[in-house]
DNA sequence: GAAGATTAAATCGTGTACGATGCAAATATA
DNA sequence: TATATTTGCATCGTACACGATTTAATCTTC
């Protein structure tokens, strides 16, 4: 890349702006199916970690999203305002609040079960191939990695 | 893609969660950088349109975004208030509002300069190749510009 | 086992995002 | 040309994000 200093200022240059703006793009793609769940995005990836985990910390949750408990702890109580989830401390350590599903919050999965393929389809009709999105997911990931090393 | 419907809803084979967060921590990546300059990261894209189109409606800058009004105009009041642009009302158009850059607005692109090869640095130091990094770009944009005609 | 360091959540303040709505200016149409 | 519609921006309410700080519980170290 021996773009010149003025060149890579412009946006369509920069690896940051897609990234931003696809994942806000995204993020409304997912709108419609949540608002049936009456969940938001964020609220949906707490739940996808649920789902797979079962018991979690506000500590395991945010390690599996990047978040950490200034972000969680409101996102969370809100959740349990909608009786999806049920915040208690440890009895172990004091310091650790458990979350665990509830009976609605389990149930919710099983409505949740269709909507990745209507994602995945809705990028596939038109444009991406099924073996392409796998390699830019890879390259997401990969990426993924590289900043959170960093952040170290 | 052959995955059950349990597997599609883990975390790491959704192409949604790393888009999302590596969006996230690419902006904290870059708030070393833009600390120095006193702005957010969203005010830094809108100062990039600025710099590469000079005189820019709200609605201008937001077909360029994706934003809408309610989230450019505070943003745009905040940019004010730092001194960086003016806000005026078209004279053509009354309903139109146009944003100027100040002089400092405009000196401001000398201290951004350096930016994007520190960020593309970080990258590529450990692994990303930067031709890798440019197909990975590309896709982001493919992925957005489906991403966009989905919303119409 | 008390003092100091560390850790897990919570709280606070600021700044986005965004759906919904309001409002005034401009445009289209009967 | 009066009226309806559209357009550009602003406002409002809700929900993230996140740096900084606080609080209480636990762990270290002597």
């Amino acid at each position: 890349m021996s773009k010149s200093v003025c060149e890579q200022l412009k946006l369509e240059n920069q690896l940051c702006f897609p990234l931003y703006a696809a994942s806000r793009l995204t993020t409304k793609i997912y709108a419609p199916y949540l608002k049936k769940l009456d969940i938001t995005y964020p609220q949906y990836l707490v739940m996808l970690v649920l789902w797979q985990y079962n018991e979690m910390s506000v500590k395991d949750i945010g390690n599996q999203l990047f978040l950490e408990s200034n972000t969680l702890t409101p996102l969370l109580k809100r959740l349990e305002r909608k009786k999806l989830i049920i915040r208690s401390r440890s009895i172990d350590d004091e310091r650790t609040v458990i979350i665990n599903l509830t009976k609605s919050g389990l149930k919710l999965e099983s409505q949740a079960q269709t909507i990745p393929q209507q994602i995945e389809n809705s990028f596939t009709v038109d444009g991406f191939e099924k073996e392409e999105l796998i390699v830019f997911r890879d390259n997401l990931v990969k990426l993924l990695n590289i900043l959170n090393k960093q952040k170290k």
